[in-house]
DNA sequence: CGTATTCTTGACTTATATCAATGTCGGTGG
DNA sequence: CCACCGACATTGATATAAGTCAAGAATACG
């Protein structure tokens, strides 16, 4: 397609495959351009094709039956996601949405075990990604079974920083359009504690807030905040 | 060894598995027994080998740094667990301890990669399988973030009762010795606070309590609790 | 039997949600 | 270009779910 084998060699869950792999994965790939507030899919749907974020970010959200709704994950350049077929499930279970203008990779579902059977190794790599991201939700689950709030927002925003951070002359900001009440529904808190606790923050000149923008002035401090018992 | 490849064909993960593959596995299997209390291997151990659950129950635990203790999931039979190699890391993440009479076959973590492999279909059973489990934690998440105490207990005892039920006269019993503490371990909560709810349920003729047990005498009753949005 | 867990229950405290009001930004269209 | 509108954010007051502290009772176990 339009997309060239240079792009995804660049991605670790592609680097071992051969050129020639490559090519025919791309062979049945779809790209596709997704403006901000836009759902590559959505929660329920038939789960028809899985994808690849190429460029923007995206959030996977959750909704439950009375409404309220969190976000599951973020999605970073590089990250494959909507693969609700690993799971043996034929609906996607949440909704990705584009933070920002987004480029996306699209396969059909019934390629995903021809590609997984015909290369172990992509397997193996696959099944590397999905474990981390096991493992963050289980680090999520300990932050909000032990954490207050104030210590899990540290943890979400340093993670933010961490995947999304772009250098600015004061500090490092996050680089895609995130709102006080997306961090709460990252952190399972409402908008009115994260406003509360990112003011504190900023009277203490560890963070640097606006509206959808958030910018980190003294990374060592939120750290410090994110691991010590009682703040300082 | 020991362990008859009959045994293993009735679980779902080595169901397409051929005869002459399994006895192969079978061929670096060691199995194990673990007293109620021991552990298979602890969090932060270097990661020897990996598990699979014949007979028993286990729970896998993490403690945070201030000591902590939260219940990452329950090991029922037929599980495989302790993959931390396909995290890609070198150490357990977590502890896994027998609450009952265990029995546990074993393989050097070295063999992973090769089982998968040579045998692409397993690699796809075991991808699912990771891939139902962070569903689950994701289901968690959700509750934890959305739901309160309350419906969050329920949802747990559900979850036990569908993976380790066990029909009596008055109901169906949790198969194998649980404390207040461990259901508030896997909710986020506090022994306390678990324990006036199963108080009150148990007023209400929904569960029968007991030291380390657990019986649910109403289970429509506790569905409803777990589902509506406020109890009746 | 006595000792150690585990469980229950009450009184009190507190973190955080909820309710409510107001402020601020940034884009749109008149 | 300015004014207005809607989305986002701040902040105070109040309510409450659940945690903490504390004491005792029940059960299992050696």
């Amino acid at each position: 397609m339009r997309v060239d084998r240079t792009v995804l060699k660049t991605l670790s869950l592609f680097e071992r495959m051969t050129d020639r792999d490559l090519d025919a994965m791309l062979e049945h790939a779809i790209s596709r351009r997704v403006a901000p507030g836009d759902a590559v899919f959505e929660q329920g749907a038939q789960a028809k094709s899985f994808f690849l974020l190429l460029h923007g970010r995206l959030k996977v959200t959750q909704v439950t039956q009375d409404g309220q709704q969190i976000i599951v994950r973020m999605v970073h350049p590089g990250d494959l996601f909507g693969f609700a077929m690993a799971l043996r499930r034929a609906d996607y279970p949440g909704t990705a949405l584009a933070a920002t203008e987004s480029v996306v990779l699209g396969w059909p579902t019934e390629m995903w075990s021809c590609f997984v059977e015909q290369n172990p190794r992509l397997a193996v790599t696959a099944m590397q990604t999905i474990g981390q991201r096991l493992e963050e939700a289980h680090t999520r689950i300990r932050e909000m079974s032990t954490e207050e709030v104030e210590k899990r927002v540290a943890h979400a925003v340093l993670r933010l920083l961490k995947q999304a951070g772009r250098p600015v002359d004061v500090g490092i900001c996050i680089d895609f359009p995130i709102s006080r009440q997306d961090i709460a529904e990252m952190t399972g808190t409402t908008l009115h504690t994260v406003s509360r606790i990112l003011s504190a923050w900023e009277s203490k000149n560890i963070v640097k807030g606006g509206r959808q923008k958030l910018t980190v002035t003294d990374a060592g401090r939120l750290l410090a905040l994110a691991e010590d018992a009682r703040n300082l």
